[in-house]
DNA sequence: AAAACATTCAACCAAATGGTTGACTTTAAA
DNA sequence: TTTAAAGTCAACCATTTGGTTGAATGTTTT
């Protein structure tokens, strides 16, 4: 008979596994606020230049540049390069694995809730 | 007249300010390996032992201690001390939190493009 | 051709992070 | 009443992080 309760361990840790380090990497880069910040910032204006993004935060332009860079590792952001000026776009894609382990935890736990209640029915009839 | 947009927008910062740092610390929390598989191992088990965590993880026991405290730190873990041993709990209430400034983001990112389409809808009607 | 602009690169620095070990407290067991 | 067990605390260490400044690169503008 197929143990579909080993499959499905077996499935999640393969998501798991394999987006494990995306995970990592864009709740560390959404961990810090300026970071937030010009997500959020980026999500309300659209595609912006580094130099007009930087214009609102009281910090060196390479400061700006470095954040930018760490959200472009973890594919927070894109970029677009149109001469000398850096166009700069937010890409709420990688959210959504986050979201998924949230779900995914959430579910682990509710999987937990059930047995229990599973166990406390099962001790009640034998009352 | 009520401007809505007006207190939607300073509502919105409200919320982001004071939440803020709760966010920054969830997700800096989250975002190491070790403390996102001892969550999920919570999760799965209910309360457990820091010892019998620890032994999951090629690691020393004061790792995990320590692990445990930046959890417990931004509560998404509760302690409960009964004797010399201590009962840890997870709680994803924080969660929350996070997936809701997820949500806060799409939102702007939606807007703007609903300003946008209007934008190109109103210049179609002038051709 | 020279000057200004947009941006990154490189080197540096202080503080934070994730790990270690060893000593210490408190509680339970022999 | 020793001894063992469960954890934390404290000090240390290497690496990463978030910022700085100054120079370098390539692109417009004048």
């Amino acid at each position: 008979m197929v143990d579909f309760k080993l499959i499905q361990h077996i499935l999640s840790h393969m998501v798991e596994y394999s987006d494990d380090k995306i995970i990592s990497e864009v709740l560390k880069s959404m961990s810090d606020v300026t970071r937030r910040s010009l997500l959020t910032r980026l999500c309300q204006e659209g595609p912006c230049r580094v130099t007009d993004l930087a214009s609102y935060y009281d910090m060196s332009l390479n400061a700006i540049s470095k954040h930018i860079k760490v959200l472009e590792r973890c594919e927070l952001v894109t970029r677009k390069t149109i001469g000398r000026t850096h166009w700069i776009e937010a890409d709420l894609a990688r959210i959504h694995v986050v979201e998924n382990w949230f779900k995914e935890l959430k579910s682990i736990w509710e999987l937990r809730l059930e047995k229990l209640t599973d166990i406390l029915e099962s001790e009640t009839k034998n009352d």
